[in-house]
DNA sequence: CGAGTCC
DNA sequence: TCGTCTGACACAAGACTCG
DNA sequence: TGTGTCAGACGAA
């Protein structure tokens, strides 16, 4: 999967790069989703259920947040990937669905509901990831949302972890530029770490662990010499070790026409009609959630009028006002302005 | 809010 | 001997609604 | 299916 050591290595040695934020903080900004990740979450979550909606509530939360999604489906994995992704299928009996790049039912059903919430969608032609962190690298989006971290070595400057629907979620957010300056390395020595940290296109050194990994990668600033520094008894390096071929998974972007995103207002006559004609939803439920999500985006707009007619003195932006006070452990309560707030004192 | 339900 | 890496294991992973 | 924790093994001082 995603090099999960990262996290951890992250948290211990740049603590710096992590902040915690919540929703709100990321209205107006463009975010770029993995869709499978996204679906695999809600199929793990629910297997019972259809993870459509999961992904339409989710989304409607994302839209009344001002936030504007942008899902990337994943498309033919490269070469190097099937290896990890064989011995993942091996273990569960569910078959990889874009190895032949036919898109599975479960992926036209994601399409079609996209389409219906107005919600731009994009095809990448291999790894969404990459094609991600391409978006925020070229300005298109501005973070990329996911649990996966290797957005990171993909060069996404801001990935945003635990992004969700939930009421008093806490969103995580990595920035790339404070890890690698705190870490004192570059993007191409971040992507060797990453590689000896173990990911899926590739083997590792056994025996290397992230801090050794960090050590040496700081020491020697490369893969290269860092074999030539090892015990290589100790520390056998693999049989046709794949690492450059991983590394320019990595540091080469995926070639894509720049796409124009636009995001249109839901249709709902024609979401009821899919997701309770088509999939059987109770009709009482999304009619219900689009009253919210319009109630809720009104109230959104009348505030925004409010502060426009205010005027511009106390323009001073909400996200940077929490950037300084939000510190890492104590969540800071906001400053409640006014009318609707769902904040909660954690103990009572 | 917590337990139950969604499909 | 300590620090570090590995492997085995338990566990939870979404979002809404009603009481 | 991934993640956190805890047992233990092994290499590095």
């Amino acid at each position: 999967m995603g090099i999960t050591k990262l996290a951890d290595l992250i948290r211990f040695h740049a603590p710096d790069a992590i902040s915690h934020k919540e929703i709100s903080d990321f209205t107006g900004k463009v975010i770029a989703l993995d869709t499978s990740i996204v679906v695999n979450q809600f199929r793990a979550a629910t297997p019972t259920l259809s993870p459509l909606t999961g992904l339409f509530f989710r989304t409607l939360t994302f839209l009344e947040h001002d936030i504007k999604p942008v899902f990337v489906f994943d498309g033919k994995p490269p070469e190097e990937k099937t290896a990890a992704l064989e011995k993942r299928a091996e273990a569960a009996s569910w078959k990889c669905p874009n190895l032949t790049g036919t898109a599975s039912s479960q992926t036209k059903d994601c399409l079609h509901l996209l389409k219906l919430l107005g919600v731009p969608f994009i095809q990448a032609p291999g790894d969404a990831e990459a094609l991600c962190a391409q978006l925020v690298r070229e300005g298109t989006a501005d973070a990329v949302a996911s649990e996966d971290m290797d957005t990171l070595p993909f060069g996404a400057n801001i990935l945003i972890r635990q992004l969700n629907a939930k009421r008093d979620s806490e969103v995580v957010e990595y920035s790339l530029p404070k890890l690698l300056e705190k870490l004192q390395i570059s993007q191409e020595e971040f992507v060797d770490l990453c590689i000896l940290l173990g990911c899926d296109y590739c083997d590792k050194i056994t025996g290397l662990g992230p801090k050794k990994a960090l050590t040496l990668i700081q020491k020697h600033r490369t893969i290269e010499n860092v074999v030539l520094h090892i015990n290589r008894q100790t520390h056998p390096v693999p049989h046709f070790w794949k690492y450059k071929e991983a590394r320019k998974i990595f540091l080469d972007a995926p070639q894509t026409v720049d796409p124009k995103l636009i995001w249109t207002e839901p249709d709902e006559e024609a979401l009821v009609g899919f997701l309770c004609h088509v999939k059987y939803v109770k009709v009482e439920r999304v009619r219900r959630r689009m009253e919210r999500f319009r109630q809720t985006r009104e109230s959104k707009r009348e505030e925004r009028e409010r502060d426009k007619a205010a005027g511009r003195s106390r323009q001073t932006r909400m996200e940077d006002f929490f950037r300084v006070t939000r510190k890492r452990e104590q969540p800071v309560e906001a400053a409640d302005s006014s009318s609707s707030n769902r904040k909660r004192p954690k103990s009572t």
